[in-house]
DNA sequence: TTGTACGCGTTATCAT
DNA sequence: ATGATAACGCGTACAA
C-alpha cells in the first residue's frame, strides 16, 4: 500500500518491491481523490483571473505566467486550478466558493487593486495566498515582488540620455497596483533626472486605449518628443497613431513600451522595451505558495531584474521641436 | 444533509428548510474533496496545452478560449484544470496521469496534429474528450469543429475581386491539422477561382517566423501582390518586412491575417483579417464535454461562422509588376 | 509489520 | 412517505 509508494522507513525491501511489481502489474494508481480526501488537502492551487475578456487575449503576461507556475506545480504534484471571473470585480465570491469547498490549498493573486480587498478576506478565510505584483506598502504579506521601478528607471534614463525633455507616460489604469507602481516609477525616475513630469494619460493597457490615449498626447499645445507606454501593446498602438499622423517614429517621436512581446521585435520600426522574467515570477510564486502551502520556511528566490532591451523606436530626440497636430 | 441540497423528493419541505437553515448558520459548505471520492467523479475536467511558451505568449486563442470554457464549466459547479507541457510532445503522459489518477472526469484537446495518438489514447484509457479543431476524417470522435474553411474563402474572394492573381500564403506548421486546415482551404478556394496556387511557405504561427517567410516571399522572382497568413501575428510581421522593405501596404501588397487579433485593428495599415468565434467554441466544447461525462444526449450547439473583417491592409492590386527585392 | 479507524458526502437500506 | 442508519469509496496514519 502507500508506504511502498512513500518509500517509508520500517518495510522490508523486498516486500517493498513485491508490492510494487503487482500494484504496477495491476496498473494501479493512486487515486487522487481519496488521497486528497484523507490527506485532506486538495492538492490544487486556485488561480483567478479577473480580467475582461478582452485586455486578456493580446497579454502575453498569462501565457507566460502560467507556465511558470505549472511547471513548479507538476512537479510537487499539485494541479493548478483556473478560474475566471467575467465581471469587473476581483472575484471575491470565487475565491471564496474556492477556500469553502475545499478544492485548493492555496491561491495565487494577480491585478491587485490598490485598496483591494483579498488579502483580508483570505486572511479572514485562512487561505494561503501569495500575491503576485509590485511591493505594497505592507510587506508582510506573502509575496513575490516584481518591481517595476528599475525597469522603468532605466528605461526614463535611455530617453534622457537621448536628449529627451518631455517624456510623456500612458499608463495603465491607476487602481492596479502595476499600472500604478509603473506611473509613480515614470514620475520619480523624471525627477530624478531634473525633469519635470511630462503628460500623462491614464489608459488600460488596450490598444485601443493606447491609441486614444497617443491621440491625446500628440493634440497637446506642446507634444512630448518622447512617449513611455506601461505595455507594449499600447506602444504598438502609439507607433501606428504617429505613422498614421505623419510622424516618424523614432526620428519625430520615440516610443517604448514595457513587457517585451515578441511582436514589438518585429514591428517597423521595433519596439524599445523592457524584458521582465515572466516565467521567474510564476515559478517563484508557487515555489513560495507551496511552501505555505506545506508549512516550510519559505525558500530564498532569486528573480531577474527587469532589464531594458533597446530597439528602433527610440532615438535622439528631434532638435526642432515637433509642430502640434 | 444531502437530500436537503440535491432537494431529493421524499423529504418534506419544512424540514428541508430547517436543514438548510442551520447549515447557512454553520457557515457549512459541502466539502468538495468528499463529495468527489464518493460520486467517483472528479467534478473537474483538464486542458492540456503542449506548446512552445514563445508560440504561446502571443496568441490570443487560449484566454478566449479558456474563458469559454470556464464560464460554462462554473456553471456546472466543475473547475478546470490546466496542465502545460513544455517538451515538443503532444503531452501523453500528462493525459494518462490526469485520467489514472482521477483528477479530472475528461480532458479537452486543441492543437492537434495530423495522425495524432491522443484520441487512440484517451479512447483507450476510456477518458471522455472533446477535440477542438478542423473536422477530422474520422467525424466520429467528438469534436467542435472549427472549420477554417469559410473565413479562408472569404479571404481569397475578396482578394481575388481586388485583382489579385499571385496570392501567397504563409501557413502554420502543417504537421498541426488548423495550419493544414487552413493551408488546404486556400489551395482549393484559389483552384476553385480558377487560379493557380500562389507561394506558399510553412511557418509556425510566430512573428519571427511570419517576417521570415514574408522576406522569402518578397525575394522570389515574381513576387506575389497578396499574402495570406494562417495567423494575426505573423501577418502584422509580415506587414512590419514589406514597410522595412520599402513596399507599401496595401498599395504595392495587400496582406490578410487570420484571428482578429485586438492590436491588429489598431496597426497602421489596419490589418483585413478573419474573426472567429473562440469564446464560442470554449463554450460549446466545454458543453459538449459535459454532455459527454453526465451520460447525456449532446446538445445542439450553435457557433458563429467566421468572419471576414475588410481593413486597410488590403487593396486593388497594383497594375505594374513590383520589382523584385 | 499488519490491522483498523478516520475523513466526509452520498446513497441504499431499514424502521417508523 | 418520511426520518434515521449504515455502508461505501480509498489512501493515510496510528495503534496493535
Amino acid at each position: 500500500m502507500s508506504f511502498a509508494f512513500n518509500d517509508r522507513p520500517g518495510l522490508a525491501p523486498e516486500t517493498r518491491d513485491r508490492i510494487l511489481v503487482i500494484a504496477r502489474s495491476m496498473g494501479w494508481t493512486p487515486s487522487w481523490r481519496a488521497r486528497a480526501l484523507s490527506v485532506s488537502r486538495a492538492l490544487a492551487v486556485g488561480l483567478v483571473i479577473a480580467r475582461p475578456p478582452d485586455t486578456l487575449r493580446a497579454d502575453p503576461f498569462f501565457p507566460s505566467f502560467i507556465a511558470g507556475v505549472e511547471g513548479v506545480l507538476a512537479e510537487h504534484g499539485y494541479a493548478l486550478l483556473l478560474q475566471l471571473v467575467a465581471s469587473g470585480g476581483t472575484g471575491d465570491s470565487a475565491y471564496r466558493r474556492l477556500a469553502t469547498e475545499g478544492r485548493v490549498d492555496g491561491v495565487l493573486l494577480t491585478d491587485l487593486h490598490v485598496d483591494d480587498e483579498r488579502p483580508a478576506l483570505l486572511a479572514e478565510i485562512g487561505l494561503p495566498a501569495v500575491i503576485v505584483g509590485p511591493d505594497l506598502e505592507e510587506p508582510c504579506w506573502p509575496a513575490v515582488g516584481v518591481d517595476d521601478g528599475p525597469g522603468v528607471q532605466a528605461v526614463v534614463a535611455h530617453l534622457v540620455s537621448l536628449g529627451h525633455v518631455r517624456i510623456a507616460h500612458v499608463g495603465g489604469p491607476d487602481v492596479l497596483v502595476h499600472g500604478r507602481s509603473r506611473r509613480v516609477a515614470w514620475a520619480s525616475a523624471l525627477m530624478s533626472a531634473g525633469l519635470e513630469p511630462g503628460p500623462f494619460v491614464e489608459a488600460d493597457f488596450s490598444a485601443e486605449a493606447g491609441a486614444t490615449a497617443t491621440r491625446q498626447m500628440l493634440e497637446l499645445a506642446e507634444p512630448p518628443t518622447a512617449i513611455f507606454y506601461a505595455n507594449d501593446l499600447m506602444a504598438m498602438a502609439g507607433i501606428a497613431v504617429a505613422a498614421s499622423q505623419g510622424l516618424s517614429v523614432p526620428a519625430q517621436l520615440s516610443i517604448a513600451g514595457f513587457d517585451d512581446t515578441e511582436l514589438g521585435a518585429h514591428l517597423q520600426p521595433p519596439l524599445t522595451t523592457v524584458t521582465t522574467d515572466v516565467v521567474g515570477w510564476g515559478r517563484a510564486a508557487a515555489v513560495r505558495l507551496l511552501d505555505l502551502i506545506e508549512q516550510r520556511e519559505p525558500a530564498a528566490l532569486g528573480l531577474c531584474p527587469p532589464s531594458l532591451v533597446v530597439r528602433g523606436s527610440t532615438a535622439r530626440a528631434p532638435t526642432t521641436q515637433v509642430p502640434a497636430s
